[in-house]
DNA sequence: TTGTAAGCGTTATCAT
DNA sequence: ATGATAACGCTTACAA
């Protein structure tokens, strides 16, 4: 009834308990004829070795967890996609932690990754619980941060230059001849919105261009909001020419904005997205977007936080920050 | 350096390790002194308890695992995240397995998770691995099955009434006057891809309408397979005036099809897909679609889960299978 | 109220 | 080559 140990194999087996253990962890010297048995024993009892004991025993449970604010984001969605492809290759599971960019429900994450159960951690940090993370670290645990710097932590860090990508994005719309651009970004004090908007500020400064304040909004990554931004900014006095919009979620409310509103991308204004999304090609006019390489960037903090883990003893681990290119994918809709 | 133990809480508050663990684990009993004193120590040691060595003594991981095809897929990344919302919300952690469809790698998650690392387990089983599925269940690991039944398993199963969903779909096609209907279906085998298959025939049955065996596609669930078979559909001699297709993956190679063709759904060929998606509403003309409680799903899924674990040692747990209705999302293509 | 000690199922060291 | 035994860090029954 109950599940068989090492110890119910070792009986049948006719041998001691530790000598099974040698057997089925291939390790120690045992003869052939030992070897047969054990096996024969464990196959017939339908042994399994025990994972949490071993845990306990190795301190280390092959486990690895991943701290996002939403998995069912296609981005975070690939992301985690790429992660688990990583982690279970090397024979590493997976936990997943979802935040809603909520401090509480991070930190709680956190703490419980902190009592043992993870080898290693992947976060895309908020901005709140940076002390507990910088604590964690310390202790010992690997960590790679994910497509948010925390300041003043010394872990491999993989982000995108969304810098470079939206001056990348707002400088063509600039060469096009556009002076009014709007720009709808996320939430200050965050990271990738704050670079998002960067870009943006300096490419119109390399042109000289002032920037008219009212044509920035924020609409918290979120849908809706950037909705009511759309409408507001089609609708107020110096109507912008160009649209640009900080992250997928909020081009998806800008884009049905303009279609209620019967504004055509490209023809009556001009957008471009930060991120790609699988609608950007099915929706007429399509839509020009900056692509991130997502599943790379899950690969390399994966693989990064991998190596972590298996050099964790050597002090000589150098923290090496990945900061990727994004691409312009010119589309219909400028 | 090393993490503080139970043992170095007791030293530093002077009272034994039992005591430590009462206080800290809030049972047996106590004086406000020792209280006092080991709150104290714990505080002052940054102790954290060990998850692992609880989780062998308790012979309980406070982890649930869940085994399904794709997490970056919209379906399964939805579900996901209803899953760890509830999972969290009851202090259990969501380990997950992504097994593409690919028997090998389900059986390897299968495999681990029978280790003892998880204290229950929802999967979405493939074909090939029942035998394994059904010895977890019968060692008295919980389980509940997701989105496909297992033939013999007697645990909680959640699907989507596949049959009547489409059964709808077509019928609302047949109503309409459409004779000549194709489908684009998914893989012979698969529970979900029969099912609908299903559906259609006996709508059509119904209404006494012989199938035109030529107007059924297999396309493997695949997009680019989809947007060949509706190619070729359209190009046959007696082209359908409506197509059926049997998920959302295969309505985008569809409607790509058509768009690059020239079609106009709703118009030129009328359109329903099995599944709803975020860009159904953002193409033009709008897409009619079957659309699935996908996040109840993966609510229900883990809250019969997390009832089975609590009552695990009481025999008289019935199982519970629900099966939910779709709802018919009429929108411009049909 | 408090301390002692026996496990949970492993791994790995030390004798033999 | 093999067996006995001490951990790993915790919970908890039993004694005091």
């Amino acid at each position: 009834m109950k599940k068989p140990t090492l110890k119910d194999v070792a009986k049948e087996a006719g041998v001691s308990l530790g000598m099974a253990s040698r057997v089925l962890g291939k390790y120690g010297s045992y003869s052939d004829v030992t070897k047969q048995r054990v096996m024969m024993a464990a196959e017939q009892l339908d042994y399994r070795k025990h994972a949490i004991a071993k845990s306990l025993k190795m301190s280390s449970s092959s486990t690895i967890g991943i701290v996002i604010s939403n998995i069912s984001s296609a981005f975070w969605a690939t992301v985690t996609r790429a992660v688990e492809d990583v982690a279970s290759k090397s024979g590493y599971h997976l936990i997943i932690g979802n935040t809603d960019e909520d401090p509480q429900k991070e930190r709680a994450y956190l703490e419980t990754f902190f009592e043992g159960f993870v080898d290693g951690l992947i976060v895309a940090p908020s901005q709140e619980n940076h002390t507990l993370i910088k604590k964690m670290h310390s202790s010992g645990l690997p960590i790679v941060a994910l497509d948010r710097k925390v300041q003043g932590l010394q872990v491999p860090t993989i982000t995108v230059d969304n810098i470079s990508g939206s001056y990348e994005a707002v400088s063509y719309l600039l060469n096009k001849g556009h002076r009014h651009i709007a720009v709808i970004a996320g939430s200050p004090g965050i990271m990738t919105s704050d670079h998002r908007l960067e870009g943006y500020r300096r490419a119109m400064a390399e042109q000289k261009i002032e920037v008219d304040e009212t044509l920035i909004r924020y609409a918290d990554f979120q849908k809706d909001k950037a909705y009511q931004a759309a409408v507001e900014l089609i609708d107020q006095e110096n109507r912008p020419t160009a649209i640009f919009i900080c992250n997928e979620i909020m081009a998806k409310g800008t884009y049905q904005a303009l279609q209620d509103h019967e504004i055509v991308p490209g023809k009556d204004i001009d957008l471009i997205g930060f991120g790609d999304t699988d609608w950007a090609v099915m929706v007429r006019p399509t839509l020009t977007c900056i692509r991130q390489p997502i599943y790379s960037m899950g690969l390399m903090a994966c693989d990064s936080l991998l190596r972590l883990i298996a050099n964790n003893d050597s002090e000589n681990r150098k923290i090496e920050n990945v900061c990727m290119k994004t691409e312009l994918i010119l589309r219909d809709s400028c």
